[in-house]
DNA sequence: ATGTCC
């Protein structure tokens, strides 16, 4: 059922109601084990859900998976699926619930040997400075006013109110403001839940990163980027945390609605959609847009706190803490795309995938538009994470998409029976990771072993053509909710 | 991912 194509990518013909084939990239052993998850009859299971996408309406050209790719709520995390804006649909299990969740990172003047001396007061002042966990509150209290302002400014509203400097917009992808914001599309419910989590990490998979440039695998790029080798970053890893997937219930419950009205064919709750032209399916992107924005208003302020943080500690000017680039991986977007030849628009759904524009596009900031915005890859605690960029070939296969991490090998349920929290963190400090996290069962649940290997998922991605690495981040301080 | 259930 399954076509080679070449070293990394792979055919899934389209048969039965799939309107267009399926397309993996990915290497021998993940396709071995998509194939042996369906022979087991799992109903979890991602190939299962390239093949369901593939059946919505309007999709073109492919229904896609990248290298990290494992199943999730309708798409599979780590999918790409490009719609056409008249035939096509908006998919709440497009985006996912964390709308927008995405990694900035920011380079300092710092090398490593330089911090050696602070690591530990470092590790304990962004722990006490960066509000974490479920439930996590920040130290903003915004009015009913200001949080409009928020969904429909994104990160531009909170600099104006004093937390970053103009410069960080021109390095958010989108500027740090999406257009098409309405927040009369959010329920009063989702903006209640906003009202004391901007510049909150949140849990789960979400993390802060102290990083040093281990490696750089493309000078041109890095050298772009303002990143060399021994260089000191940070890495966030945040979304629109509640607010965010208030959305995502509210209009799974609207969607599930359309999907009858309209008699759209589609068979499962999980990829409930309205028509793109339609008053759900509008309403439902004009809502994705404000969580972008809440998500890029969180990263912003997060970046104010580790300025901050790092500037009391290491005695730096925090102004000398610059954005390299800002960019989600729950996203839809209207993009400008090239189809057989014909440039079209179109609603691109990205779930656990980068946008990975590659040279030239105007949306890339302009001093990187030659080589392409940076993707930002994180790995796990105990990993490296990655900065790729995109490819002509990405461009022309993937909608300019790309990996967005390791992605999760085992459920977090598993993860937990496995690993002891305990025992992660100290395996952690004896290679020299300070991990400072506010629950144990999710140190258990994120611990590096219940991820794919990211530097598999990057050989992948490489091999396709579709992404090319840029530099490796190994971590020296990991700050968990 | 998420005040892991309205």
């Amino acid at each position: 059922m399954l076509e080679r194509l070449g070293k990394a990518e792979w055919l899934v013909p389209a048969t039965g109601e799939m309107r267009v084939p399926g397309r993996i990239f990915a290497d021998c052993g993940t396709i071995e084990q998509l194939k042996a998850d369906i022979e087991e009859g799992k109903e979890w299971n991602a190939l299962r859900q390239v093949c369901e996408v593939a059946c919505l309406p309007g999709i073109v050209t492919a229904s896609l998976a990248l290298p990290d790719v494992h199943p999730g709520y309708g798409f599979p995390i780590g999918g790409v699926a490009a719609f056409d804006v008249d035939s096509g649909v908006a998919v709440v299990g497009g985006a996912g619930f964390d709308i927008n969740c995405g990694v900035r990172t920011l380079r300092t003047p710092l090398t490593e040997e330089s911090v050696l001396d602070y690591k530990e007061k470092l590790a304990e002042q962004l722990f006490r400075d960066i509000p974490a966990g479920l439930g996590s509150e920040g130290k903003l209290r915004l009015s009913v006013e200001e949080i409009d302002q928020v969904l429909i400014k994104g990160a531009r509203f909170v600099v104006e109110q004093g937390y970053g400097v103009e410069e960080d917009l021109e390095y958010i992808e989108e500027g740090g403001q999406l257009t098409g914001a309405d927040p009369r599309t959010v329920s009063a419910v989702a903006k209640q839940r906003q009202f004391r989590q901007v510049g909150t990490l949140g849990s789960g998979n979400h993390y802060l990163e102290v990083q040093v440039v281990e490696k750089v695998f493309d000078e041109k790029a890095a050298g772009i980027y303002g990143l060399r080798k021994g260089q000191v970053v940070i890495s966030i890893h945040t979304g629109s945390r509640a607010l965010g997937h208030q959305i995502g219930q509210d209009y799974l419950k609207e969607m599930v609605k359309a999907t009858k009205k309209y008699n759209l064919p589609v068979r499962t709750r999980e990829l409930a959609c309205a028509p793109i032209r339609s008053n759900e399916g509008e309403r439902y992107l004009a809502a994705v847009a404000c969580g972008g924005n809440c998500a890029f208003a969180n990263r912003q302020v997060i970046t104010h706190l580790v300025r901050s943080s790092f500037a009391r500690v290491c005695g730096i000017p925090p102004t000398s803490v610059c954005t390299v680039y800002d960019i989600g991986h729950n996203n839809i977007k209207l993009e400008r795309h090239c189809v057989d030849g014909e440039e079209r628009t179109l609603l691109v759904h990205r779930k656990g995938a980068t946008r990975a524009f590659g040279p030239g596009r105007e949306e890339s900031p302009v001093s990187y538009r030659s080589v392409g915005h940076p993707m930002l890859v994180g790995g796990t605690m105990g990993t490296a994470s990655y900065i790729m960029r995109g490819t002509e070939v990405g461009m022309k296969k993937a909608f300019g998409s790309g990996v967005h991490g390791a992605g999760r090998a085992l459920s977090r349920r598993k993860a937990a029976k496995r690993y002891w929290g305990e025992n992660v963190r100290s395996s952690l400090k004896d290679r020299g990771i300070i991990l400072r996290a506010h629950s144990l069962r999710g140190i258990a649940e994120e611990a590096p072993g219940a991820y794919k290997d990211i530097e598999q998922v990057v050989k992948a991605a490489t091999d396709a053509g579709i992404n090319h690495p840029v530099v490796r981040l190994r971590p020296l301080i990991v700050i968990k909710g």
